[in-house]
DNA sequence: TTAGGGTTAG
């Protein structure tokens, strides 16, 4: 279960005595920071009020935030003896504050190095539970293990070991590494917790697989806010149990009298795109417009134009396209519905709407291409697709991924362009080429009974894995097809020998 | 102070 292994071995004494092993000066050791100290020509500080008036008006200013960083170091502030040591305090809590929720959390911590040189006034000890609780939350990446495990250490030192939003915080940072053990150990070992912590629990255990540890904690809540029930339905979602998902989306209402929000219903629908049903579909529109949800909120409108694409009645995307002020769509209203009618094979009715989103004013972003490539790629719009691979790249300047390369591959393929489509997929950079982009090929071989390509095709993909039993069969099929039995019979016979899994297909209808 | 997903190849 975890990726990624303790320093320390778990449990309270280790940590205090991992505590006790890090003392002051190995601290300062181990985190080493820039020494220095005002001088005449340093830039004379700012008053810490001042920086912190400006970070709390402006959390999410990136520039702003580096500029105060910047300052505090050059300045030297946190060397001066102001008599208001609390308001550095918090100057300090929401400098990490903000990098921790920013796109660069790993900054919190260099900052957090600088406040540990023995000549400012913020050395650990003095540091409060809000700076743990930040700095756990700024941690909550894998490439801050170290720095985390030693986090850890420290909370024990400064005797936080109870603390209610410092051990969520450390919670939270175990869960995002993939530590679940550990993650169940702070857990377990806290004597009080608040509805934050167990949803903090849940989440963690939801986003590394485990559904039904996540819903056996659930079910051990005294009391379940809006918030863990959606993470439950989440992780069923995602676990491709969507009438599980819609059963725990009834009983929440039903049973526990709450009422969704947004986020519940931006979670359940893709339960029912996965069922694919019409009915329950429309039924979920019906809840989400008779409680204003689609009215005001663009998210709402644009799941409901997947949704209904999902479920194959396009008659409804076409509506809320036609329905839906062009100053209300947005980029994702207008891409749903043009990847609503590639999923649909409706390929002309996708360009139209590219066409019509581009003059609305909105530019695409590769998920706009990479729909409308699929839509030209199902709509047999092969010359269209690839004028759009080259917009994308020339004029938009946009990086195709691996599912761009994917799509131009498979817009060939169908259309019985073999030898170009191969030409593609063999100059797609060898750190992005995968075994998908060739099976697609290999699809399209057994579809237009190319032995030859689809050989070397078969040789590509069993040099990247061996495991695809479909491989093998989809192979031994293009082999049948020009009568080469006895080579068919050897290719299936392969499947067992490299203990390769293929599922047997079945339908319901 | 701490929690919850709008669109993405085959």
């Amino acid at each position: 279960m975890s990726v990624l292994k303790l320093k320390y071995p778990f449990s309270p004494s280790g940590f205090v005595a991992a505590a006790a092993a890090i003392s002051t000066t190995t601290i300062s050791h181990r985190f080493p920071c820039l020494e220095i100290a005002p001088t005449p020509s340093s830039p004379k500080p700012k008053h810490p009020q001042h920086l912190l008036s400006l970070l709390l008006k402006h959390p999410s200013q990136p520039q702003l935030l580096q500029q105060v960083h910047c300052h505090i170091i050059t300045s030297g502030l946190f060397h001066y003896p102001f008599n208001n040591t609390s308001t550095c305090l918090l100057l300090l809590n929401n400098v990490i504050r903000c990098y921790s929720r920013g796109p660069s959390p790993h900054l919190a911590l260099h900052f957090f190095r600088y406040t540990q040189h023995s000549h400012t006034l913020f050395t650990y000890p003095s540091l409060d539970t809000f700076s743990f609780a930040f700095l756990s939350h700024a941690s909550a990446n894998p490439t801050c293990t170290h720095f985390g495990t030693q986090l850890h250490a420290l909370v024990f030192k400064v005797g936080f070991q109870f603390h209610v939003y410092v051990q969520t915080g450390l919670l939270q940072m175990y869960s995002s590494w993939g530590l679940l053990v550990e993650a169940a150990q702070v857990f377990y070992q806290m004597p009080h917790r608040s509805l934050v912590t167990w949803n903090v629990f849940i989440t963690g255990l939801i986003t590394w697989g485990e559904v039904e540890l996540a819903l056996s904690v659930f079910s051990q809540m005294s009391s379940r806010s809006v918030v863990s029930w959606t993470l439950v339905i989440d992780g069923y979602t995602r676990k491709n149990q969507p009438m599980k998902a819609l059963a725990l989306f009834r009983e929440m209402i039903e049973v526990d009298g709450i009422e969704p929000t947004h986020v519940t219903l931006l979670t359940i629908f893709p339960a029912i795109a996965n069922i694919g049903c019409i009915k329950i579909c429309q039924s979920a529109h019906g809840y989400a417009e008779k409680r204003g949800f689609n009215a005001f909120d663009i998210r709402i409108t644009n799941a409901l134009i997947d949704l209904y694409a999902k479920c194959g009645c396009i008659a409804s995307v076409n509506r809320f396209l036609q329905e839906l002020p062009d100053q209300r769509k947005n980029l994702v209203s207008w891409t749903s519905a043009i990847s609503g009618f590639a999923m649909n094979g409706m390929g002309r009715e996708a360009l139209e709407t590219f066409e019509n989103m581009e003059k609305a004013g909105l530019r695409p972003n590769r998920v706009t291409f990479l729909s409308v490539l699929s839509a030209c790629s199902h709509g047999g719009l092969v010359q269209e697709g690839l004028n759009f691979f080259v917009k994308m790249v020339e004029d938009c300047k946009l990086v195709p991924d691996i599912k761009h390369y994917g799509c131009v591959i498979d817009m060939l393929g169908r259309a019985g362009r073999l030898e170009e489509a191969e030409k593609v997929a063999s100059q797609v950079p060898h750190e992005v080429a995968n075994a998908v982009m060739w099976r697609t090929l290999l699809g399209a071989c057994s579809v237009h009974n190319n032995v030859e390509i689809g050989q070397r095709v078969t040789r590509k993909i069993l040099e990247m894995e061996r495991g695809h039993g479909g491989d093998y069969v989809l192979m031994s099929n293009i082999l049948v097809g020009v009568g080469r039995f006895k080579d068919a019979q050897r290719l299936r016979d392969m499947i067992d020998k490299r203990i390769a899994f293929k599922l047997p297909g079945y339908s319901i209808v």
